[in-house]
DNA sequence: TCAAAATGTAAGTAAGCACTTGCATTATAA
DNA sequence: TTATAATGCAAGTGCTTACTTACATTTTGA
């Protein structure tokens, strides 16, 4: 029975190809008749998996959320030094928001049309970061690095915001921006660890730009 | 000759129903037929006065942004004293958000298939706003009151990333996210102050939360 | 080899879309 | 009042959409 396997790998194909459809062309904007195009398959059989566009776009958010699960294991060594963790998480995420900028502005512009699906993502896609994240601050006011007065989640959602909006500019405006995109990124670690870290976090309170490169 | 007014006024109003329409249900979901409904016109009467619903997302662009120059002489009133001003600043900018929020959704998502139509909504809306606060961080050097090392523009950018974000995030996520809605703006400014402003523009660096509220 | 399952092909349906045409109706200007 | 400009109304055009039906072809499992 290994006919399965076939029609699980054109379904495969398939909400691959929606999620890309739907992301570069908006739910309204995209077609069956395209999404079956980019995954190599009739329309008909676009129809055969899922009875209904609509379905097709409920099974692509699951599918998209089943990935994000996968992908979140790559944060797991922390050197419990406040700037170096911050920054190599900020990396790690600023790195995801670029890899997905087309689903995210997708979902941001249709959150309201499709509140469940967008929720779903985000929930899915966000707050397991965010506990991660959190959970290790937590850790940080025991060992006396961030600030026990600060509110962890304020200040993730502060973090992650920054990251966001950096990317939604990034892609939007022209260059003409004065700043590089990457120091902007560490300028966002170093202005939350100044915001949370305690003294012994922040060990280079002299020197300008803590973690800058030197070049013109 | 003042049957041009009230062609000038269905055609505003045939604006200000293509804002409303093309914000809540997006550009392609947005149809002629309910731009002109919510007008009170008949939809011939939208293509006599725009060639194209094309064209109708044009001219509602450049309404927009000629609405956004108006009303943003309300920032005029420095008081010198960093933290109020930039407090002050970030409400308005807040409240501007939250006011057309589902027009921003819209300009975020459609951003790559209406690259001049957001860039032009963007450029004239917010980059006035991020030069005016600019120059009065420029100011704040001179006064002592924000470090000479920082990079004004992307500060600004990193306030009003987080304060984009914040406002994405409230209106998709349900409660359940601990802080307050206005405790967010507060703490953002809070952020910056701490990142940017010297010794003097940070008077009570021993108390906890300065702007905060005594709640648990 | 053979039945069953998955896919392809061709054609069609009903609805909605942007947009047009022709003419009647109303409001404005002189 | 009368000519003109703005709007309303009814109908229609051609196109695209999601989705269906019927049948032929290929792929797979035993």
């Amino acid at each position: 029975m290994d006919s399965n396997r076939k029609a699980a790998k054109t379904r495969e194909r398939l909400l691959q190809a929606a999620i890309d459809v739907f992301s570069t062309e908006g739910v309204v904007g995209a077609t069956t008749r395209q999404i079956a195009r980019v995954a190599n398959v009739n329309e008909v059989t676009l129809f055969r998996h899922f009875q209904s566009k609509e379905q097709l776009l409920a099974a692509a958010t699951q599918h998209i959320t089943a990935m994000q699960v996968e992908s979140l294991d790559h944060l797991d060594e922390w050197t419990q030094d406040l700037s170096r963790d911050l920054l190599h998480y900020a990396r790690l995420h600023n790195a995801m928001l670029e890899e997905n900028e087309a689903l995210i502005r997708m979902f941001i512009g249709e959150a309201k049309r499709h509140p469940d699906e967008a929720l779903q993502v985000l929930q899915q896609a966000f707050l397991p970061l965010r506990e991660k994240l959190t959970n290790y601050l937590r850790n940080g006011v025991e060992r006396g690095n961030v600030r026990p007065d600060v509110d962890l989640f304020l200040a993730v959602d502060q973090l992650t915001g920054m990251l966001l909006a950096g990317m939604l500019r990034r892609h939007v405006m022209p260059v003409e921006r004065g700043y590089r995109p990457d120091h902007y990124v560490e300028s966002c670690v170093d202005l939350i660890v100044r915001g949370i870290g305690t003294a012994s976090a922040n060990p280079e309170r002299l020197s300008p730009h803590p973690s800058s490169h030197p070049n013109s």
